[in-house]
DNA sequence: TTTGACATGTAAGCCGTTACATGATTTA
DNA sequence: TAAATCATGTAACGGCTTACATGTCAAA
């Protein structure tokens, strides 16, 4: 059977239930701690992923009552979703990076802006980078001895790489500032 | 004039603008080889941006006759969109980050996949980041006596950083993969 | 007892992409 | 002379976010 392609998110998705039945709001909370740095998601958009990874057959679902909470809707992956998802995982063409980095578009621009401004904007950028490289390196820290969470935590060490990048971009930036800011006072 | 916060693209945009009066399509080229890669931008949205940004008054329009070519269409901005976009960029928050990298969806979910399919993401992912960490520095090599794009010549430096941590990731992981694998096989 | 957090979802609407359209100019 | 490229836009649609809704539980 032709299955129209999915969304990054519908497959995304999809190998998030795979591991194990999850229902929106679960599935949310568990995407907030692992892939949130690679591949964000917003609870909104999972529980519309969700129901339409059902229409196709790729999942099914139940409602399951609970005890002083509101009923909730466990979905699982079917026989063709797992399938699906295998082929998209082995076969299907890494999809090309378009990222944008809202701190760059300052910089591009910055002979418009004051000397303070470009100051904090580095800063903040800084302590940001800073914090994200603390969570990632206890991440990578954590998982040392767990075998089982490998590639997640290979998934992290990108995440420390990253940051120590922009770290290495903020002291390279403030090196050059000074003459940028006289280069551009004096056009 | 109270105006509704604009989307980001739309404050890009008229950045791009305010740099000198410009059409449509020669906005869209330009945008190619200077924001692109922390800001990608299709010309489709360039134009409905356009078009939105007259509609507030912040930037004008004129259509230009050309021999030999269709009429284009070319925007100036106005004094209120000049106020508007030094407001942004000097007090605006810097939006948040929020990037996608379909390399580490793959990886996240490395037990899934063959260590053919392995090797080969890494081999294109590094082959695609060298080849950009190649054009961020002859960017960078080429504006290093040209004082007027000191701020551009900024954010290919950080490309540079960029890719290079893409590389460090890469061998990284080429080193870690033996007992990744293993570890999946073994469970 | 009110405020905040947890839990589960729905709906409206902008953002952004892909596909469509059209004509002139160059190239094979 | 057909095919590819440049140039300039338009329109339809899906992706994704923000705001809306509702009830329970814990804490101050």
């Amino acid at each position: 059977m032709e299955i129209s392609p999915l969304s990054q998110t519908g497959y995304v998705v999809l190998g998030l239930v795979s591991r194990r039945p999850t229902a929106g709001h679960e599935l949310a909370r568990f995407a907030e701690i692992s892939i949130k740095n690679f591949f964000p998601l917003t609870r909104s958009h999972i529980y519309t992923e969700l129901e339409k990874l059902e229409g196709l057959g790729l999942l099914s679902s139940t409602e399951v009552t609970q005890d002083r909470l509101p009923t909730k809707r466990v979905y699982s992956i079917t026989d063709e979703g797992e399938s699906v998802l295998s082929q998209w995982l082995e076969e299907a063409p890494v999809e090309e990076e378009k990222d944008r980095c809202p701190l760059l578009v300052r910089v591009f621009f910055g002979e418009r802006l004051s000397s303070e401004r470009l100051t904090t904007l580095l800063d903040d950028y800084e302590e940001a980078a800073r914090a994200r490289w603390d969570w990632y390196a206890g991440f990578v820290d954590q998982l040392v001895d767990e075998p089982e969470y490998g590639f997640p935590r290979l998934t992290a060490i990108f995440g420390v790489k990253r940051e120590q990048a922009k770290l290495d971009f903020v002291a390279e930036a403030r090196a050059l500032l000074p003459e940028l800011i006289k280069a551009s006072n004096d056009a």
